[in-house]
DNA sequence: TATTTTTACGCAACCGATTGCAATTGTTGT
DNA sequence: ACAACAATTGCAATCGGTTGCGTAAAAATA
C-alpha cells in the first residue's frame, strides 16, 4: 500500500518551481495570476491528487464555511426534514454541515455548543433541548459575531435570528377545524417546557378557539405529558378514555400523540372519526400511512431549514453586524383528512 | 454587544507569565508540570472563557478526532438509528461526528468525500449510495491511512473493514417464516443495485429457500423495482395482485414496501394475513403502527453503528496497520407479528 | 529611449496549539 | 559544599493555506 503523504501547495509549488502564494492564488482564479499558470496550477493540482487542507485554511482565515447544527435528534421526521432542508440550502453555496445531536439534554447541549465553537463553525442553527431552561452557552457565538438562528424550539427572550412557526395560531386553526367538524368537547394533550414553549402557544390557540366558540375550556380534557412518546400518548388516551362521557375529539401536538390515540381508540372499539375525531400535528409520514389517515397541521420542516440556512449564509456574507435580527414565521396548514371527517 | 476576540493559550500565557507551552501541557495534566500551575492555568482559562481552537489542534497534529459518517440519507430510519450507535460510541471516547448525505447520488458522494478527506477526519463510516459503482473515491482514506468501515451497503471488493447483516441468511429466513405460516405462493420485491448488492442477497435467501422447500421458484412473482420507494410499492403490489390467482405471501426487503402492500391490499379488499401474509425487513417504527402490525426481519441498527465506530476508534488507538479488515456481521431475527399470522 | 502603468509573481508573517529539546530551579547523596 | 539528578518550565519550529506588501518584468505612454 502506497503511503501518500498529503499533497500540499508546497509539493506543488516545488514541482512547478512557483511560491506557495502564486499556487493559492491559481487555485482560487485569483485575477492577478495569469491564465497560464492557473491552467498549469490547476492541472498540477489535480494530477497530484491535490486536496486543500480545511484546517490550514480555517485556522487562517478563522472563516471555515461550515454550519453547525444542534438539535435534539435527527430521528425525528421533522427534524431529519429540517436538516434536508438545511443541507440542499448550504450545499449551495459551498457550505458544510456539521450536525449534532444533544438527545433533549441541556448538558449534552452545554458541550456540543463548546464543540462546535471550538471547531470554529461559521454559523449555527439550534433547535433548543426539552431541558434547556438558559442560553448561557450560546452567547460565545454571539459575543463572536458568529450568525446563530433558533428553529422550532427557540428561547424567548434572546436577541437573535428565529425562524418558526405561529404556534398559537396553529393551535387555534386545528382545534376550530375539530370544532367545524361538528366536536364540542375537544380533548388536548400538552407537554411543559419553559423555553421552547411552543406547545404552550398551541394549548393558548386550542383555549381560545375554544373561548371563540363559546365552549366550556374542561381541565379534566387536558393532559400535561412528561414527554411526547407513544408511551405517554397511550396512557393519556385511556385516561381520556376513561371518562364519562368520553371526549369527542382529541387536538394532540404532535402525530405520534394523535397516532397513539387512533390505536388506543380502535383497541377500545371506540370508532374513529365516528365517535371521535383527532387531528395531529406535523404531517409525519406515518399520518398518512395509519388507517385512518391522520389530520394533522403541515409543519414546513425543510423550508424552515432553508429559510435558517439562508439566514446564516446571508449574514456571513454581509457581514454587516445587522442589529435586528428578525424573527421569520412561516405558514401552517390545516390538512383535513380522515381522522377528523364529519 | 462586546467584541470578544476568541480566547487563546497565548491570552493565558502571558496574564500569568507563563510560555504557551506550558498552557498546553497544562490544561491536558501533563506530568511534567507541576499540579499548582495546572491548578492555576485552569482556573485562568475558566475565567478567561477559553475554548481550545480544534483546528490549531487539527492542522499541527494531523489528526481531529472526528468521524465522518457519508451515508444516503438520515430520514431513514435504520440510518438515523445507525447514527444514533455511532455518536452514542463517539461520545464515549470523545469524538466529534460529522454526517454528510449523499443522497444516493454517485456525485454527491464523491464530493462529501473529498470534502471529508479535506476536513482531514480521523476516520470514515459509510454506506454506500445507491447510484455508486466504482469505490475510487474512498482510495484517499485507504492510502492514507485513515480508518474505513462500510456499513450496511458495503462494497464486495475492497480490502477494508464492513459492518453487515447476512442478509442471504436473512432473506431465507424470512422466506421460510412465510412458508412455515403455510404459504406456497409467495412474492419477492427486490431491487437492482450492483456494488451493496444487499437486495440480490436477499433475494438469493428467498429462492433458496422456496427450493429448499421443493416450492417452484416463479418468475412472475418477483418483482424488480426503481426505487424502494412507497410509490413503488404500491404499483408492484398492484401488479401481484392483478395476478390470478393473486399470491399467498410476499416478503419485502424493506418495511415501506410492506406497508405500502399491506395498504394496497386493503383498498383492493385483500385480507392481511388471512388471504395474504407479508412480512417486512428492518423493524423500522411504522411496523408496529400499522394495522395489522407487521412481521419483520430486525436489522440492529444501533448497533452497527457502535461496532462500526467501535472498530474506527480501536484501530485510531492502536495505530498498527491491520492488513487484517475483518467483516463483523451482526445477527438477525424473524420478528413474527400479526401480518404474516397463519 | 526614458518613464509610467500594468501584470504577474515572490517573500514572509500569520492563524493557534503541539512538542522535542534546551534551560532553569530544586533535591538528594556523599 | 559540590556533583548528579529530578522536576519544571521556556524556546522555537511546525502543521498548510492565506494575504499584505514588495518587486521584477512586460506593456503602454510620453
Amino acid at each position: 500500500m502506497e503511503e501518500n503523504k498529503h499533497v500540499t501547495i508546497y509539493d506543488i509549488a516545488e514541482r512547478l518551481n512557483l511560491a506557495t502564494s502564486t499556487i493559492s492564488r491559481a487555485l482560487k482564479d485569483h485575477h492577478t495570476i495569469s491564465d497560464k499558470t492557473i491552467k498549469k496550477v490547476k492541472k498540477t493540482a489535480e494530477e497530484m491528487g491535490f486536496v486543500p487542507n480545511t484546517l490550514a485554511a480555517g485556522l487562517r482565515g478563522n472563516k471555515t464555511r461550515t454550519i453547525g447544527v444542534l438539535i435534539p435528534t435527527v430521528t425525528q421526521p421533522f427534524l431529519s426534514s429540517l436538516i434536508s432542508g438545511i443541507e440542499i440550502t448550504a450545499q449551495k453555496s459551498d457550505y458544510t454541515v456539521i450536525i449534532m445531536q444533544s438527545h433533549d439534554s441541556y448538558e449534552e447541549e452545554v458541550n456540543m455548543a463548546k464543540s462546535l465553537y471550538s471547531n470554529r463553525v461559521s454559523g449555527v442553527i439550534c433547535s433548543l433541548a426539552m431541558e434547556t431552561r438558559d442560553t448561557a452557552h450560546f452567547h460565545q457565538f454571539s459575543n463572536n459575531n458568529i450568525p446563530l438562528v433558533f428553529v422550532d424550539r427557540v428561547p424567548k427572550e434572546y436577541n437573535t435570528f428565529r425562524v418558526v412557526i405561529d404556534n398559537y395560531t396553529a393551535g387555534y386553526k386545528a382545534t376550530k377545524h375539530l370544532i367545524e367538524q361538528g366536536c364540542i368537547r375537544i380533548a388536548h394533550l400538552t407537554a411543559g417546557s419553559e423555553l421552547g414553549n411552543l406547545y404552550n402557544e398551541r394549548k393558548r390557540g386550542y383555549i381560545e378557539a375554544l373561548k371563540d366558540h363559546n365552549i366550556e375550556v374542561e381541565e379534566e380534557l387536558i393532559i400535561n405529558l412528561n414527554s411526547v412518546t407513544y408511551e405517554d400518548g397511550v396512557k393519556a388516551s385511556n385516561a381520556l378514555f376513561d371518562l364519562n362521557p368520553i371526549p369527542d375529539g382529541l387536538f394532540a401536538p404532535g402525530d405520534i400523540l394523535a397516532v397513539s390515540a387512533v390505536q388506543t381508540a380502535k383497541k377500545r372499539g371506540i370508532k374513529v372519526p365516528e365517535e371521535f375525531k383527532v387531528i395531529g400535528f406535523n404531517n409525519d409520514p406515518i399520518s398518512q400511512i395509519i388507517d385512518p389517515n391522520l389530520s394533522t397541521i403541515t409543519h414546513p420542516a425543510e423550508k424552515m431549514g432553508k429559510a435558517a440556512a439562508e439566514i446564516i449564509i446571508k449574514n456571513l456574507k454581509s457581514s454587516k453586524n445587522d442589529d435586528a435580527k428578525e424573527i421569520t414565521f412561516l405558514n401552517t396548514e390545516v390538512l383535513a383528512r380522515e381522522s377528523s371527517q364529519k
